[in-house]
DNA sequence: CGAATAGTGTCTATCAGACAATATAAT
DNA sequence: ATTATATTGTCTGATAGACACTATTCG
């Protein structure tokens, strides 16, 4: 390669012996802007890259099956082809990884959902986690108002499975497929395999959940707009893996009622009517 | 599928029509064996990747002075030339970005830590948050137990800026070097500024510790492998903000007595001989 | 001894959790 | 009225925080 050579055009750049000595004019001598078109034209492919993709655990919550559920597709390419795997796919140029992740959910799903609704959960990078080559991904967690198309979209097969803790397992279930995983250790245990370290991303979602839900519910956007008391203690039973029961009415509602505004009764349903809420928004991170 | 063309390197690949036709035959009919060869050599650099580096943020405590800091360099290449800015680089194939942050940490300080003693933050990706174009970085915390040499490796000034917390604001001090901000907001507010969006890293690292204090003390890292419960008063006290006098001795050593372990008495010093203490390492994320 | 430092004990308002009582509506 | 569902109220043990007291060492 011929470093003396660049941009001839324009007079006032010197002329260098070796890269070196270029490389050093122009991160210490040159103005900014010299810098950075010298820096688009000579840098930009010097090193490899890794691609980065988003991988996005989208829960929902179905009322009337009182079931808490999970997105997940059947990749029907390699790699792991016709294994279970998250939702998500490669970030765009002149996009941000949040924007990814909501583009994604968007295409995937159909809902359409804010940056309200999605938190970071964590950056995967160990080598060989996928067998394309070098590719990071940054999880997010999302919760889905109300469940939305069941049906894929891009040719994929893409299914709400139920989630059902049973201790430190959870039971991941649509008809005849079953997987099942430990969300402490992040591994499989049993039934299908998840795709890539997918599992190890779900259990940090669910653990994330489960550590946060009392001080932070943002969970309860599960249950869209509003909701009722019993309906949130029947999420949060689902992250304990216990009957909603066992929740205390009158404990949980002191517990959450600084998160909470009340909105009105509902007008129908057995029973005293319930009231409804809705979550604080004002909350700053 | 025509089998009647083969390819002279393979008999057993078949020829295709078009791009599309090929994509889709590795992707669903190869093996994926096969499929993963032509990846690497097809699909390895047909979409802009972006860049990855690991920011670090390096929190170090001296008892001597009783001063919380932060590690910060003097960039002297461009982009942000002569500004202040988070240790950190590029992330390197056949490593983890967990790995980046160690290694660098080695570099950039000479300390050598290990994968206990740092946590990642977040990823950034912001678009155009760096001008030499698509840059994404993952933030790291990580405390340092004693301080180590402030001068710069590397060929960059590296130096520790005191840390002082007034109500919302971070001073970050060194000499004649002031860099005040918000870290409730992220942004700087007067005095110098920081490269890139490190004082949102900054901010988010400062806000971890102090939403997780009590209940994961791993901040007392900075007072190495044994400490006083004075001496862990007086760190939390910085980023409480207040003087470690007004941080009640029993009350404090009680609501952290379940994540210490005794360890003896400190033989000298003025006043009752204080027992030392260290962290319990059983704790499971 | 007195000053300085640090560990230990006590009191109280508050709160989480267990449990009981009340309110509403469908059958 | 009975039953199911939901809300409201009460009691108690535990705890955080304020404060007081005791222990040790140095000058």
């Amino acid at each position: 390669m011929i470093w003396n050579n660049f941009r001839k055009d324009d007079a006032r750049l010197p002329t260098f012996i070796n890269e070196r000595e270029e490389k050093h004019y122009y991160e210490t001598e040159a103005t900014e802007k010299d810098y950075l078109a010298w820096y688009r034209q000579h840098n930009s492919k010097k090193y490899r890259t890794p691609s980065v993709t988003v991988d996005n655990v989208l829960f929902c919550y179905n009322r009337e099956q009182d079931q808490l559920k999970v997105l997940l597709i059947r990749r029907n390419t390699h790699p792991f082809r016709n294994s279970w795997a998250l939702p998500g796919g490669f970030v765009q140029p002149e996009e941000s990884t949040d924007e990814s992740c909501l583009r994604e959910t968007a295409t995937e799903t159909g809902v359409s959902i804010t940056s309200q609704h999605i938190e970071q959960l964590h950056t995967f990078s160990t080598p060989n986690r996928d067998p394309r080559g070098w590719i990071i991904t940054v999880s997010y967690l999302a919760f889905i108002g109300e469940e939305p198309l069941t049906a894929g979209l891009d040719a994929k097969e893409a299914l709400w499975f139920s989630v059902v803790r049973k201790d430190d397992m959870l039971h991941l279930v649509n008809g005849p497929n079953e997987i099942i995983l430990n969300f402490q250790t992040g591994k499989t245990t049993a039934g299908e395999q998840l795709a890539f370290d997918h599992a190890k991303i779900i259990s940090k979602a669910f653990l994330r959940v489960l550590n946060k839900m009392y001080h932070d519910p943002k969970v309860l956007r599960l249950l869209g707009q509003s909701f009722t008391i019993t309906e949130a203690r029947k999420v949060f039973a689902k992250f304990l893996g216990c009957p909603h029961q066992t929740i205390d009415h009158s404990n949980f509602k002191k517990a959450l009622r600084a998160e909470l505004v009340e909105l009105g009764e509902k007008p129908v349903g057995i029973g005293r009517p319930s009231k409804i809420f809705t979550l604080k928004e004002n909350k700053k991170k």
